[in-house]
This record gives C-alpha cells, structure tokens and sequence, in this order.
DNA sequence: ACAGTTTAATAGAAATTGGCGATTGAAAAC
DNA sequence: GTTTTCAATCGCCAATTTCTATTAAACTGT
C-alpha cells in the first residue's frame, strides 16, 4: 500500500470516474487502472464495481476504506504541516545553559537581544556549573552553553566569544585603595575569597596564581554552594577581597560605595568564553545567530573574539 | 514521503540506531539511510542528529514527525483491518428486494435459512414494485432482487429461480367448488379481483388471459393500493374470484375453509421466478450463496429451476 | 600517537516500480 | 450495425528503490 495508491483510491471515489480521476491526480487513466488494480489484490477487497458506462459505484467496503484511506493522507499531511511550521532553525524551542559565574552577567542584556532578533525562538535558560552544563548538552537536553576555557569534549564543538579580564574587588577602605593596579602576587597572603570547587571561575583565578593556593591555603577561604554576588556582598562588608570577572563589575549598584575594583597588572589574568554545542547538532543557523546576539552586548571590559 | 519512509523513521526513532533499524525493516544500512536522507530533503527538516558513535539524536521537530508517523501508520494499518474483516463475501450488509407478491410467501422460509447458511450476512429487506426495486437496484441501494420475468435491463443480470403455476381461489359456496380444474377462459366474464397496475403479477394473470381484460372491462375489479392477502380476505368473503400465484396458497390458516383453491387445466399459466443483479457486482460468492438457498426453500407447487 | 572498531554516508550496479502512449475489449447509445 | 464511451491491457521507457562494496568520520584502547 502506498500513499499514491490511497490518493488515486479518493479521487477515483470522488469522481466516480477512472479518466477524470486519472486527470485529477496528473496521470494517466492506465497509471491510476494498475495501481488501483494493484491496491485491489494487495488487499484482496474489491473497492470499485466498474460498469461500463458511465457508473462507478463504491462497494461497501470500499466505502469504510476510502473512509480510512482519507484519513491517513490527512494525517500525513500533518506532516508536512508540522515540517513547514517548524522549519525555520530560528523558531521553536532553544535550550541554553551558562555558568553560574557569566549567566547573571551576560543573559540579561542578552536575552532581549535574542528574543528581537529572532522572535520565533522560545528560550529556555539553565544556570550551572561547566560539568553538569556539558553533561545536558551531551545528552541532548541542552541545545547550547556557555562556558569558558579549557573546555575540551568529544563530539562537542566551541567557539570563541570574548577574553573577560578579571579584577579585584576590595573593600573601599582597604589599604589598596590608593593602588592603581594590582599585581597577581600581591593576592598571596591576602584574605581571599572564592566560590566553591565545582565553579570553573576558582580554578581559572587559582591558576593565574598558583602561589594563592600553596602559601595560603589556609587564608584562602572557599565559599561552598555561593555565588560571586554572595561574595561581592562580603568584600563590601569587609570580610575580604575577592577576584572577580570583569562582567560581573558593574552588576550591582547598591554596594557600589562600598567596593573598589581594581584591574590588575599587564598581563592581566582572564578567561576565554566560548559557545559550546554538539557537533552534528542540526539548527546551525540558531548557533550562529547566537554567537553574533553575543558579539554585539555591552560587556565592558571584555576583548570581543571577531569572527576568524 | 512515502508509508515505507514513514516506517524507516519510526523504526531509527525506536532503536536509535540505523544499522539495528535498517534490520528491523528488513532492509540494509544503506537503503535506509538514503530514504531517510530523502525525506529529509523532501521535508527540508532534519529528523535526527548523527553523531557516529552510538548516539543518534531525535530533534525537537523530528520528534513531532515521528509521533506523526506513527499516527499515520497506524491508520494505514486499518485499512489492511477493515479489508481482512470485511473480506469475507459472506459477510457484511447484504440488501435484498422482492417483490410484494412473493416477498411474504418467499422470504419467512428464505431469511432463516440464510442466516443459517450464512450468518455473517445481514439482511435488509425491501419489498416493493418491480419498477421500484429495478431502480434501487441500478442505483446501488440493493444489491440483489428477486422478480419475475419478462425483466431484461442493461448491466442487470438475472437467474431463473423457478416456475411458479397460477391457481385459482374461489369463495368455498362458488359454483366451481365441484370443478377439478380451472380452464383459462372460464374467467372470462367472472367477478376477477386483481392488484393494481404497479404489480406485475396483474400483468401476468392478464397476459395469460387476454380476453378478460379485453371483454370484461368492467367487471375486472383493480384493487389499487392492495395485497394479495387483501384479496383473499374479499374472496373468502364471496366478492369474487381472484388469481393466486401457488406459493401463496397456504399462507393464511384462518381463512382456510371460506377459500377454494383450484388449479389451471394444462397449460398451467405460471411465471418464472428470477435473482436478478448488477453485472459488475462483486460479490458474486453471496449471489451464489443466495440462489442455493432459495433452492433449497419448500415452496408447494413451484418447479425448481436446477442449475444448468 | 596510532591502529582498531563502530557506524553512517556514498558510489555504482541491478532490480523493481511507476509511468506513458497505443491498443483492446466490453457495454451501451444511436 | 455502427459509433461512442470508458476501463483494462500491452509494450516500452524512465525513475526509483535496493543491493553490495567501499569510504569517511570519530571514538577506543593500547
């Protein structure tokens, strides 16, 4: 049984015709006499009583199956309507994921920009850490995230956003506050605070100084289950300075009094952040529509990646 | 999109796998890659990321499709149900007609029998005018009637069933009662009682007696809008005689002994008694079903016609 | 880093199907 | 009887489907 069969079937119904059906369906009379003879013997049932003249009748049985047969070529066109409908790589569902220490920063100015350039395109948005990040995208429950360097997966393809400078925020009555820049080793020995270990932002400030972790392992103090504006709340409070992601700067306006940022010494530790999504991952057209979303906020203080 | 694509979608979404669902279909790798390629293009969707290794992914749309898909399928797959159910010839609506005088004398031994030898056919019954039942029966509303000869119409076949003598019924007190037989012209001139014109059975007695038309005009009572057992209540009353057909000799028990029924002297006046059928009609098997079985009827005094 | 394995895509050949024009056959209309 | 109408059949061609064999890609494991 084929659609084409099904079709030739309603129309010889709606005709009563074989000749004017044949036309109908754009074929010829012995096209649509075969295949009807084939679908005939394919299901042992005979649909049609041909008489000579002038008067094809339905049998009764014919009648309940060109019923049905109506109904599958409607349903298939559903297909087509569901194809159409959904065509466009810049509608539907996007699923996007960040890391805690961007989303906050990045996602407000981005998401509108997003929702205006492609109006058809429903975000979904999860804020995690790197590893359960790329884990969803692997499965297929995230479409893309956002993450930053190293960031090395098989089957799992990146791209490059922008270098995000990090800084230092110190409390404003700190003895830095006269110092216009810092040095990465005058951190050593500081009162130190960083986001717990699953956070991918620790590693990267612990690694642009290694000393931190060695020397003052004990001074360093972690901030299991925090965040950055947990921490920046602490730093106005005094309890100590912190490293921060340049985005993350401006972010709050209500301790600003109470906070100094302070860019470090050339050359300045920073993270790359990059788009990661799966490599055969079909709707390409949405990736790229992000990545270029992306490359057109006001992150101040970041070196936008142009396009290679 | 053909139903074979349709089944090729349906069976990677299940397995997930081309080669395992390439078997599944009982086809190769290749040729299902290819359709499913194909249908993509036709659709200008892509149904499924591949990612080599073990991973292949439904996308959001194909995910609707293959729900579709299977929709569709499953709808196709009644039309094989309807047709394996209905493929029985011996089952289904079977529409009878006859005609009003032996509709009553024919059917009340026929129906039971059939629905013996076939009990998966369902009867409808009509009885009407030979006319009436010719027309339904070219317009496809009844598939078989039985009447009587002369009926010869295009695309309509017929099959004698058998001959059927006329008898004559006269009041118990009539001055016949002595007589053993009847000879035609002996009802010239009498108190004959005969249906209105739409019957053919008036047309049979008056074909077999020219005369009693032609001499006796008026004495030649037409009952419009009757039946032969009308008649009869009027015969046992003493109004007049009337011409039976034989099978509806005993059909009435009350009025029994005011009636006398007499037989013609040779040559019998009688009909033949036919089936009568669109050409094309496919189910030939019932007709059969149907001619054996009236066969089979008692009826007293008819001459089965066998099969030649 | 490099061979090995798995899996889908591709290429090319063979078989099948679907399609056409021309013709035939059957039945009815003139 | 002849013509007309309409579906069935025939013979042939083109397009499609399907196959086997091979390639390509990418992950695995040593």
């Amino acid at each position: 049984m084929t659609l084409t069969e099904l079709r030739y079937i309603v129309a010889v119904a709606q005709k009563k015709h074989f000749g004017q059906a044949a036309q109908a369906c754009f074929v010829s009379q012995p096209t649509l006499s075969i295949a009807i003879k084939k679908l005939e013997e394919e299901l042992d049932v005979k649909l049609f009583e041909r008489s000579s003249k002038n008067e094809i009748r339905i049998t009764d049985i014919g009648q309940n199956i060109i019923q049905q047969a109506q109904k599958v070529l409607r349903e298939a066109q559903v297909i087509h309507e569901i194809s159409q409908q959904g065509k466009d790589p810049l509608s539907g569902i996007f699923r996007l994921g960040a890391i805690y220490t961007i989303g906050p920063y990045l996602l407000p100015d981005l998401i509108p920009r997003i929702s205006d350039k492609a109006p058809g395109l429903k975000l979904i948005i999860e804020e995690n850490f790197t590893a359960r990040l790329s884990h969803s995208l692997k499965q297929g429950e995230l479409d893309a995230i956002i993450i930053s360097y190293p960031f090395d997966e098989p089957g799992i393809e990146t791209y490059p956003l922008y270098t995000e400078p990090f800084v230092v925020a110190i409390p404003s009555q700190h003895e830095w506050s006269k110092k216009e820049q810092i040095k990465i080793n005058d951190l050593i020995g500081q009162d130190l605070m960083l986001l717990g270990s699953g956070h991918c932002f620790r590693d990267q400030v612990l690694k642009a100084c290694p000393k931190c972790m060695s020397e003052s392992n004990e001074l360093t103090r972690t901030l299991e289950g925090s965040s950055l504006e947990t921490i920046r709340h602490m730093v106005a409070a005094g309890t100590g300075i912190t490293v921060l992601p340049c985005t993350s700067m401006h972010y709050s306006q209500r301790n600003q009094q109470l906070i100094s940022i302070k860019t470090f010494t050339h050359p300045q530790p920073s993270r790359e952040v990059a788009l990661a999504w799966r490599k055969h991952y079909p709707r390409k057209e949405a990736i790229e529509a992000i990545i270029q979303t992306i490359h057109q906020c006001q992150l101040p203080g970041t070196i936008s990646i142009k396009p290679s």
